[in-house]
DNA sequence: CGGCTGCTTGAAATGAGTCAACATAGGTGG
DNA sequence: CCACCTATGTTGACTCATTTCAAGCAGCCG
């Protein structure tokens, strides 16, 4: 498909695709030079999307598995009702679209929530190139497997926690996944609304509004609109915990 | 490793797992003879397990994915504080541990609810079968592909709905498992405890148990203990659609 | 500049949780 | 085989966290 003479190394992989996960896991696993370059060609060239622009719709077979680059993604799956339910946030170098993996419709949908820019990752090619490197196969299946994990934290999250403890595990994470991504984790941007918030956690957009008012009088947050900034993180992860509530 | 000229056809493996989804799975998508014998040799011998023992422990690496063969399984996350969530409910036919299946240690630990058989699939084995089965691969992410879907429709009960909803959602689901495994869809008994489906919907077993004689009182359901037999089916379904509201 | 959308805050309503007492089944041991 | 004991399930009364309804406010985009 691609001219596999180009002998591609780390840097300009990392560089056509930056941050992307799935090659960052990959590398530590031993995969060689002439592996990466293979994975590299199935990297296609990066799309920009615009805020609220569909990257894969429910119930459309993509073919894909998608990288953020920047910005961010909202997931969601839609009910017959026309309700919809938050799966999850995406930020750069986060995957998104595992749910279509087997190559089979998607059972959720991913918006941009800002200026975005995605990797797209044809899943036949992936699956080609999982017979040449067995180590791949292993990467998906862990990469996949995490994201069972991840959803059953959140189970526990939705079905077991107040909403002082979702919103304060909530911000904890988002910083965390803004640390390891090697950006502040004090202070960031909500890229989601309230109302997004609210539906992932199971709050009323009004809950979580009072809430950011509670922790920014208790001197544990501080924000204003989208912008946020972490004070107090001793504080928030106990509120996570429950080892302590406000009022 | 094994005998591979004793050939086994459809109906042994059939025996040998009955009932065994990853198996059916397989079928239709044109394995032949020769892969399911393969497949045969992948499933160690069954195992039986009393009410209340461990099949997989949290934190372990067990190597395998399981199958129920008959009676049933929880499977539940403990949270750092010693809190449980309840994940799943496993029937005949189901499989569990797939969390497991990037040969990882589990993320949730897998325990009887009453006398039950278990078919081993060792992920290993597993893995060189896909190299042998193409479909095989296909396959396996199908199911875990699945196993995210699951996860993320029960986000959306925890999240959106209301206690009356949840219980008949989980009911009808049931029946449907039931059915679908060639059981009654009418008449079946719960083998976990009010403590735990309220554990899984996210409710006080106080109230799974007032909602268990609310449906009574309203003729859609007859329960005593753990017997179910479900009178009414499209008025559960109005109620976990939520067009319905009792009182 | 004006209108729109998203956010904040207040007050009232309510669904589900908590606490507590009691009932029943099933198992155990005398 | 009966009597007791413990688990689990049921029901009631009360409480309270969160939602709902409502009104006002502040950025932001055309």
């Amino acid at each position: 498909m691609a001219n596999t003479e180009q002998k591609i190394n780390f840097k300009s992989l990392k560089a056509s695709c930056q941050n992307c996960s799935l090659v960052e896991l990959c590398l530590p696993r031993g995969l060689d030079n002439t592996d990466l370059t293979s994975l590299d060609e199935v990297i296609k060239q990066r799309k920009i999307v615009h805020k609220g622009e569909t990257i894969f719709r429910q119930g459309e077979r993509s073919g894909c598995v998608f990288a953020v680059r920047s910005g961010s993604v909202k997931t969601f799956t839609t009910a017959k009702n026309g309700e919809e339910q938050v799966l999850g946030f995406h930020l750069p170098g986060e995957l998104l679209g595992l749910d279509g993996l087997d190559n089979e419709i998607h059972s959720c949908a991913g918006v941009a929530l800002n200026t975005t820019t995605i990797c797209e990752l044809p899943i036949n090619d992936l699956n080609v190139l999982c017979v040449k490197i067995p180590g791949l196969q292993q990467q998906l299946l862990s990469l996949i497997s995490n994201e069972i994990t991840k959803d059953h934290t959140m189970l526990m999250l939705l079905a077991r926690r107040n909403a002082e403890q979702k919103l304060a595990t909530f911000l904890i994470n988002l910083s965390g996944r803004y640390k390891a991504r090697g950006y502040s984790a004090a202070e960031f941007d909500l890229t989601m609304s309230r109302y997004d918030i609210g539906n992932y956690l199971g709050l009323a957009d009004e809950t979580v509004s009072r809430l950011i008012s509670k922790f920014k009088e208790n001197n544990i947050i501080n924000a204003a609109r989208k912008s946020i900034s972490i004070i107090d993180h001793e504080k928030l992860c106990s509120i996570a915990e429950g080892d302590m509530s406000l009022n």
